[in-house]
DNA sequence: TTACAGCTTGACGTTTACGTCAACGTAACG
DNA sequence: CGTTACGTTGACGTAAACGTCAAGCTGTAA
């Protein structure tokens, strides 16, 4: 099983240590220690890998720590099971606004392209 | 030509009134008056949609700003259409790694429907 | 006329997500 | 043995995006 430094995984993913640091502060990573040294595992990667992710999508840490935390469901209860179900199609549909979202601005995009480029070969005549 | 009172439009995009007056303070709008009172046209109307729209993609005040300004391209001169050009292709990168991202959270998203609908069954069994 | 509803401009408070020191420990290199 | 690299824990600072008063103006319905 790999295991990575602090810097290591800092630099995978361009952030700081202080980031991470922060992260685990509030509880989305829990690295285990060497000492007084943070010795990531895998599972810390890929749970860093879907903070970065959710943050890129708009997510706060708050609600990436909940989404990840539902994937692997730890409530046996009936009641938990059914509120985490309704999360997950929540979520769903905001992924669903959000895709809308990007079709809606690439077009826009592709027409300011369009007229940026024009604009230019214009000039060059 | 349709106008709206602020809390017309805040009403329409469930924002306070608070919000439009902060995103006019920060360039983003800027609605006629009469007298005191903020008169919002139609073009205002469509730039708070396109700036909530940028909201839901994780897009920054000062990103949205700078976005919708370019769908016009006021710039004639060409080093500034070559950045425009260059900050749009940016722009669709962006969405370009959002659309992987959304899919591949929507995919553990299903994932985690299925294993939470599977455990609801095992309990009513 | 008063009371309410809706508009305005400050000004300060708050949350999120870190940045930026400071001060210290430790291991290895020259 | 000093310094360089990498790690640690506070503690305070900061930018963004508003929230939350306060204090005041303005029209209109009772």
């Amino acid at each position: 099983m790999p295991s990575y430094s602090i810097s290591e995984l800092s630099h995978e993913f361009d952030i700081t240590t202080r980031t991470m640091r922060f992260y685990e502060s509030e509880g989305l990573l829990s690295p285990k220690r060497d000492g007084q040294t943070r010795i990531y595992a895998e599972a810390d990667r890929v749970r860093l890998k879907l903070i970065l992710r959710g943050k890129r999508l708009g997510l706060s840490l708050a609600e990436s720590k909940e989404l990840i935390d539902m994937y692997k469901p730890r409530g046996n209860n009936e009641a938990q099971l059914i509120k985490l179900l309704e999360k997950i199609r929540e979520r769903k549909n905001i992924l669903a606004q959000q895709l809308l979202d990007i079709q809606a601005m690439e077009n826009e995009l592709n027409g300011a392209e369009e007229r940026c480029q024009e604009a230019l070969n214009a000039l060059s005549k």
